[in-house]
RNA sequence: GGCGGCAUAGCCAAGUGGUAAGGCAGCGGUCUGCAAAACCGCUAUUCACCAGUUCGAAUCUGGUUGCCGCCUCCA
């Protein structure tokens, strides 16, 4: 079955056709590295690693690459104002953006190229740029004249001209038009400085991702991703730059993420209201910030509210309390089966995710067997026939597989509940021995048909949020989020 | 000023021509000592509004209203 893609370039879906069959190579803008991640990082970061995730296992080969912009304006100004290295402050913030993306459970890419470890490409290409007339050199500067790249805006969908009249651009009289962008900055007293051309200086931001991207993937690579935000002009650079130096096709599918909003008002740093990822993964579990992310079409526009991440708890509590009961009856799932032959499982997840990564109705599928299979052990309370053991396997690894993909259900059962135990204990400051002890005095009060006893304790565990299950298999707690 | 997006039940949300997925919450039932969990059933004759195209529209066209994003660093 053909993947289909929505294009931000023609605005449209179309058929997803690799430059080489079976192979796929893969570009996403990653973050500049002076600052914690916050969820809106992290909303396009899951977006790409699923798709990653889904093409790998439909098959293709790919190559997925994603940068560190590692020198800028705001990274030397940190580092300024910290009176630190650059250098020291970026690895500071990449070794942070590993320890979430672990938590998060984001595959690693293929390449995680640095900027500053490109200066080299950087400068043959803007080198290319000089010598083919699109850029221009002032006082140790490099300009890319977009006036001269006669497809400038075709992926923002804005004319030059029209840009004009609302512009908020500095006026920089040296530059042919406002919208001349730097490839190459002359560095000032202080500043991290490489040998170039054109003397001493720094690369400007644009210049690297079209560096980077067709140093891994080739002068004409499949998808280039990133959020919305970077459409123009960031976008829009790397086509200018990347088309004028190489004369080819930049990207083929251009493909990009909407924003998260928090309490229905754009997240941002004047604001106040970013959240950081370090500190939402304190509160919530990540694979339930993934399922909340991934309940959404990657395009449209999310919004965060503790209600929503509290029906994505809910959600994913629902699955893993499934995955519990199976175990329970039939033991472990037989080495964890990751081999995504996604041609057999779930028929719908895959019908879902080839039309434009459509993860929100992925996951309607996946709730869909959550509930066949709880149906299928209600029915089958007491004996279990080889043909209803069959099924409860097949739809087991079709849930496990989905989640593969959606990259979630990476504990075992028994493992997010006890966290989930103790982590609402903590919240809650509730010393597990006291209920260990109420739960076994009411287990004897149960026994000794004591209802009043057993109800009266079960009314004093719900005060401190505790509730409880009396299982066959005996009584299990949770506590209430 | 220019460009683009969105409007579906109490809430979140999928669905781009064939008669409204899924989740959360709620109500009734099964189960249970009673609960909880799970399951079953119910919960939008209707998809912001108006007009049009069509045998047929939430889905296409035109218009109206409301909300949002981008045009400046930004995932």
């Amino acid at each position: 079955m053909a993947i289909r893609i929505y294009n931000t370039l023609s605005g449209k879906k179309e058929v997803f056709e690799p430059v080489e069959s079976g192979k796929v190579g893969m570009y996403v803008c990653g973050p500049t590295v002076y600052d914690s991640c916050h969820i809106g990082h992290a909303r396009s970061i899951i977006t790409f690693d699923v798709i990653a995730r889904y093409l790998k296992a439909k098959g293709f080969d790919v190559t997925y690459v994603r940068n560190f912009t590692d020198i800028d304006d705001k990274i030397i100004n940190r580092a300024n104002e910290l009176g630190i290295d650059t250098r020291v402050l970026t690895d500071k913030y990449i070794k942070e953006f590993y320890e979430d993306m672990d938590a998060l459970n984001v595959e690693r890419p293929s390449i995680e190229p640095r900027a500053t470890d490109h200066i080299d490409q950087i400068i043959k290409v803007i080198d290319k740029l000089i010598e083919k007339g699109f850029a221009y050199i002032i006082d140790g500067d490099v300009y890319y004249s977009v006036e001269l790249f006669k497809d400038y805006g075709k992926l923002s969908g804005r004319r030059l001209e029209d840009m004009e009249a609302g512009a908020r651009v500095d006026i920089d009289k040296r530059k042919r038009s406002p919208f001349d962008f730097a490839l190459w900055k002359s560095s000032k007293p202080g500043e991290p400085t490489w040998d170039s051309p054109w003397g001493k200086g720094r690369p400007g931001w644009h210049i690297e991702c079209s560096a980077m991207s067709t140093e891994y993937l080739g002068e004409t690579f499949d998808i280039h991703g990133g959020g919305k935000d970077l459409i123009f002009p960031h976008h829009e650079n790397e086509i200018a730059q990347s088309e004028a130096a190489f004369g080819k096709t930049f990207v083929r599918y251009w493909i990009h993420n909407g924003f998260v909003n928090i309490n229905q008002e754009k997240m941002s740093k004047s604001l106040g209201n970013f959240i950081v990822l370090k500190e939402m993964i304190k509160h919530y579990h990540p694979e339930a910030l993934r399922l909340f992310l991934l309940s959404k079409h990657y395009r449209s526009p999310v919004d965060f509210t503790d209600d929503a991440m509290n029906e994505a708890v809910a959600g994913l509590d629902k699955i893993y309390s499934l995955l519990e009961r199976i175990e329970k009856q039939f033991g472990q799932v037989s080495g964890k089966d990751k081999t995504l032959d996604v041609n057999v499982f779930g028929g719908q997840f895959c019908l879902a995710m080839d039309d434009d990564f459509n993860t929100a109705l992925g996951i309607a599928a996946l709730f869909e067997v959550v509930r066949n299979m709880n149906r299928l052990l209600d029915e089958n309370k007491n004996s279990f026939s080889q043909d209803v053991e069959d099924k409860v396997h097949s739809g087991w690894a079709d849930i496990l597989k989905m989640a593969a993909i959606l990259g979630i259900l990476n504990e075992s059962p028994e493992d997010y509940f006890a966290k989930k135990r103790s982590t609402g204990l903590e919240k809650k400051s509730i010393n597990s021995e006291m209920i260990d002890k109420m739960i076994k005095e009411r287990i004897e009060a149960r026994e000794a048909k004591n209802w009043a006893r057993a109800d009266q304790i079960r009314k004093q565990l719900e005060d401190m949020s505790i509730i409880i299950e009396d299982r066959p298999e005996g009584t299990v707690w949770k506590v209430k989020s």
